[in-house]
Parts: C-alpha cells; sequence; structure tokens
DNA sequence: CGTGCATGTTACTTGCGGTAACACGAGTCT
DNA sequence: AGACTCGTGTTACCGCAAGTAACATGCACG
C-alpha cells in the first residue's frame, strides 16, 4: 500500500520541517528578522533549495515561524483571559502575561511585528496587511471573549470587535514604548492601562488653568 | 563675501531637494514603501548617486520623506486636540480626524507605519525602534496634552505617558483593521472607542453564562 | 535490474542598496 | 585668460540576498 508509505514519508518530511523550523528559530532570534537564508540553511546543516522546498519562500518560512510564537503565547493569553476570577483581575493578568513575554524575548516579539519582508503584491490598496497577523489574530481572540462574556445590547458583535482590537493594539503599543524605554515597573504599567480602560481618563478633574471651553 | 555664495546654493540645494522628496513622494504612493531607490530617481529624471548625496541612504530618503507627512498629520490632530470643546468632543475629534487621514491616503499610512527598511544595526535588543516614529511622536504629543490639561495626582506625568501611548496604539490598530475590513462607518467606529476610553469596558454587565464565581 | 522519488548539492540569474571614478559647468582667485 | 574649487550629473561597478535550474545520490518497489 502507499498510504503506509506516504504516512511514513509525512512524518518524516514533518520532522525535518520541525527541525528546519528550530535552527531557523535559532538563527533568526541570534541575528534578528532580517537574516539570510544562507544564514537560516547553514544553521541547519543544509542548503538554501531544501529551505525552498519546504517552505516556498521567505515568506512561508518566517510564516510558520510566526504560528509556532503566536500560538505559543495567544494559548498563554487565552489561559489569564479565561481565568476564574474577576474582570478586572482578569484584564490585569492578560496584560502582564502579554507584558512578561515581550519582556523575556524581545526579539521573538520583534519578530512577530515584523514580517513585512517575504510578502507579496504591494499593489496598491491592500493596507491592512502589513500589521502583524500576530496583532489580528489577538483582536479576533480578545472581541470573541468580549463578545461572549459581556452584555453590550444591540450591535454587540461590532462594538466587541473595535474593542478587542483597540485593546490589543493599546496593549501592543505601550508594551513597545516600554520595553525601550523602561520608565517603570511592568506592575505599574498594567495598572496605568487597566485604569485607562476602567475610565479614568473620563472620571479625571480638569486641570486649574483650562476650565471646560 | 562667500556667505552670500553659500546661501545661494543652499537654498538651491533645498529646492532641488525639495523635489526630489516630491518624486520619492510620488513614486512611493504608486510602487508601495519597496519602491526601489533606481524607480525614485528615475521619477526624478536623475540616477541613483545623486539621492545618495542628498539623503545619504535610504533611510534617510525615508526618514525625511516620513516627516513631511508626520508633520502634516501631527499638526491636524493638535488642532482637533487643542479645540475649545468639551472633553469627550475634542477626544472624539481627535480619533476622527486621524481616521479620515487614513481613510482618505491609505498609502501614506502604510507607508508611515513601515520604515522597517533602511534601518541600521538590528543588533540583539533595540526593540521598540521598528514601531514607525510616528506612533511614538503621537504618542509623545497625547501624553503631553493630557498631562498639560487633566488632574491625575500624583505620578501624573508617567501615567499621561501610558496613556498617550496606549491610547495611540489603540487608535492605530482598531484603525488598521478598521480600514482593511470596514466592518462600519467611521462615525460608529469613533463613537465605539470613544465609549471604551470611557469606561464602557468596565461598566458592562456579564452576560448570563457565565456569573463571575 | 531499472524506475520513481525524496533529499541533497553546486552554480547560476536577477535585482537592489551602495560606492568609486570620471565629466561637465559655473563662479572665484591671482 | 588660465588654474582651482565645488556642486551636479553620469556610467560602471561591488557585494549580497532571494530564488531557480540542473545535476547527483540513496532508497524503496515492481
Amino acid at each position: 500500500m502507499d498510504t503506509t508509505q506516504r504516512t511514513d514519508q509525512q512524518r518524516s518530511a514533518e520532522r525535518r520541517r520541525r527541525e528546519l523550523l528550530e535552527a531557523a528559530d535559532r538563527v533568526v532570534l541570534r541575528d534578528g528578522p532580517h537574516a539570510s537564508m544562507n544564514a537560516i540553511a547553514a544553521e541547519a546543516g543544509i542548503t538554501k533549495p531544501i529551505l525552498y522546498r519546504h517552505f516556498g519562500d521567505k515568506g512561508g518560512l518566517y510564516a510558520a515561524l510566526a504560528k509556532r510564537h503566536t500560538d505559543a503565547l495567544l494559548n498563554s493569553l487565552r489561559a489569564a483571559l479565561d481565568a476564574p476570577a474577576e474582570r478586572r483581575e482578569r484584564v490585569e493578568a492578560t496584560l502582564d502575561t502579554y507584558l512578561a513575554a515581550i519582556e523575556a524575548r524581545p526579539q521573538v516579539y520583534r519578530f512577530l511585528m515584523h514580517p513585512a519582508e517575504g510578502s507579496q503584491s504591494d499593489q496598491g490598496f491592500d493596507v491592512g496587511k502589513h500589521s502583524a497577523p500576530l496583532l489580528r489574530r489577538m483582536g479576533e481572540e480578545l472581541a470573541q471573549v468580549i463578545e461572549e462574556r459581556l452584555d453590550l445590547g444591540p450591535g454587540s458583535q461590532q462594538l466587541a470587535r473595535v474593542w478587542g482590537h483597540g485593546i490589543v493594539g493599546m496593549m501592543h503599543a505601550a508594551g513597545d514604548w516600554w520595553l525601550g524605554e523602561r520608565p517603570c515597573s511592568r506592575a505599574e504599567l498594567v495598572k496605568s492601562l487597566a485604569d485607562l480602560l476602567w475610565g479614568r481618563l473620563a472620571a479625571a478633574g480638569d486641570r486649574v488653568g483650562s476650565p471646560g471651553f
């Protein structure tokens, strides 16, 4: 039978693919996202064309690589998001999980936000493709949780999606800035962001010099 | 005197530089951020080395190009942010201004978020550099406004910066997603985001199936 | 044995960023 | 006037990375 054959070959190919991905991971984490295919192939102990046979092109490799890390991070976030605790606690835990992840492995994080290399087309208007898939997936995921758990009245689905992407973007941008400047501890950052989401911006009083109008 | 000479030459050089920037602008808007230096030079009616004499390298050209658009956008945003109106109105006006800008010229917007090409180093850890300067500048600007206008108690400066970057990130991510999928009108998006900032997330009730516990 | 077929290689093409070397024109100094 | 400088422009090249073609090898199956 050729089915057993094929599965054997498939297994072998998948194992090989995983090895290649791990090698690529090492190189990308060492040299940054601009690592060359030659370097990755060398790290894996082989030569370029094999990479191309496995992943098509550089974009394919990077997509596969990104998927691993993205899946891992999303799993952590889901755990924090679904924990049996109060809403504020869950929000803070999720923020903290994300920030801890990007703090622990900045290169991974940087790579994930960066797949703007091997993309195709670039024709005209396909905006919204360059923003990392990680952000989109996190946004959709969060939107789903929001919509499942919160009672938002009419138009809830759309509102949840806006909020999902918005909150993820807030987390991302603040984290990016924080990682660069380290102006405060992670816990302080988490609390500040949660306060923002809890409406402290709207609740704060005006300063003396600017009375309303 | 050579001063008058020099100023003449400077004037001429600056005019030339502006012409080159406009040509580059046309090409980048037509071909996307991956436009080649050759293409830009051709559009300007000259050849590569001149571009390099004026801008150093591709990163320099892109930085100069980005600065123009960034300055323009920031001016619009400042106007909306400083308008004599209530806080909620100002926030909505600012969001709307930003979204209108990226809606009107997606390519410009895409380019501004994209200067990950001509960057240097890429050594190890300089995370926080790849995120577009536009986002950073917007974040700092907003932080300043927040800190000037709001009474946030102790630690206000730090809090304002976190919020500035966070809000800008929220606006950016939501705008990026919205521009790609167009799930609703601009006005609806603005209102949803403002609601988020006004604490509606914290105020919303739980859905039936998940009673906290 | 020969026939597939996956895996691996060397060697090449193409295209881009960046640079060196040379050429022309206009104003300046003596 | 002639030499000198200096900004502007060119052609032709280097180095490097993505991607591909063509060839080699090991191994199963008939």
